[in-house]
DNA sequence: TGGAAAAAGGACTGATCTAGTCCTATTTAG
DNA sequence: CTAAATAGGACTAGATCAGTCCTTTTTCCA
């Protein structure tokens, strides 16, 4: 399979539910809440978007990260590359030579560049925006799932929204 | 990056050399002798492509390897898939279910089907055949490379093509 | 009929990479 | 000055993959 990695599913998972509020600041912890994945990891993400310039960062007490663009200038493609590196299925793509040994004259390349050119343009073509028109009226079924809202405290409990629940695995093949 | 594993990588390298002469039936040692890959290792692969029905083998003395169909028939995402199993982005899509616990609510796992189609769509686009047709020209001036063909007895060795040198490590991001 | 050559199948190991955690430093509002 | 937040990086455990090796089965041919 062509596999992504868990960062790069996270990350698409926390900017689509930031772009649900483009205008809001979020702070690592409320939005580890909102989408229930584990706060250290969720941080992580969050320091590499930045880092990135995907997400606009303010530190200090009412700190926190928001959308650094609207969500449909952010493609799919941008954060995977963000969060994991270049788009390259093969290393002879990711333009670091001297891997390959018969580099010059390896035939093959051209074609494994046509390959990577397919899949980077098809995850750019995918907007955030378009990431969070998924199934809208599921949202107001979710009201059924089980009340378990003890830690209605936390300033994210009101958005916690079970579509996030677990972000699963994550594999291309 | 989204990452193809060395199987699959080394998997298009082997059945494209195979596509250059159609009617041939290799052995898994001419093949590695051809491709400069390691003998278990293409050994391993084409036994998986022969249980995937992409190829035909045969066994005893006069046994071998041969491709079930033609080029054109058979695509990027087929040796893929054969090799590295479904082409699947997120393991939600890999129709494994009870992997995500909010699996019927969750809203972003129609998105990543997008995603996925995408990305099959795209490798499923490309043919092996197409494959073969890259850069022919710069295979008469490789006849300028070290001549060290003390290995000549081979019988895979007139077609030793530097190509294929070292396949390159596998990366898709 | 026996030996050699080849595929089939599976077990095993070492290395790589990832997920996830944790600690410390820096920034900033109040 | 303190608390809350990001920034940065070190570290560990687990998973996965690449690669090797061994045994069995099949088949040609002398």
């Amino acid at each position: 399979m062509i596999r992504m990695t868990k960062q790069a599913d996270y990350g698409i998972v926390l900017l689509t539910r930031m772009a649900e509020e483009p205008e809001r600041q979020f702070t690592a912890a409320a939005l580890a809440a909102a989408t229930r994945l584990p706060a250290p990891t969720v941080s992580k993400i969050l320091k590499g978007l930045a880092r990135e310039g995907l997400l606009d960062s303010l530190r200090g007490v009412k700190g926190g990260y928001s959308l650094a663009r609207a969500g449909a200038a952010i493609s799919v493609a941008e954060i995977i590359s963000a969060l994991d590196g270049p788009i390259a299925i093969t290393e002879c793509i990711d333009d670091t030579p001297g891997e390959c040994i018969q580099e010059p004259s390896c035939a093959v390349r051209g074609n494994w560049q046509q390959i990577n050119d397919a899949i980077r343009l098809a995850l750019e073509e995918i907007t955030l925006e378009e990431m969070t028109h998924g199934l809208p009226q599921e949202l107001v079924t979710l009201g059924s799932a089980p009340a378990q809202f003890e830690e209605a405290q936390f300033e994210e409990a009101q958005f916690e929204d079970a579509r996030f629940e677990r972000a699963r695995p994550v594999e291309v093949s």
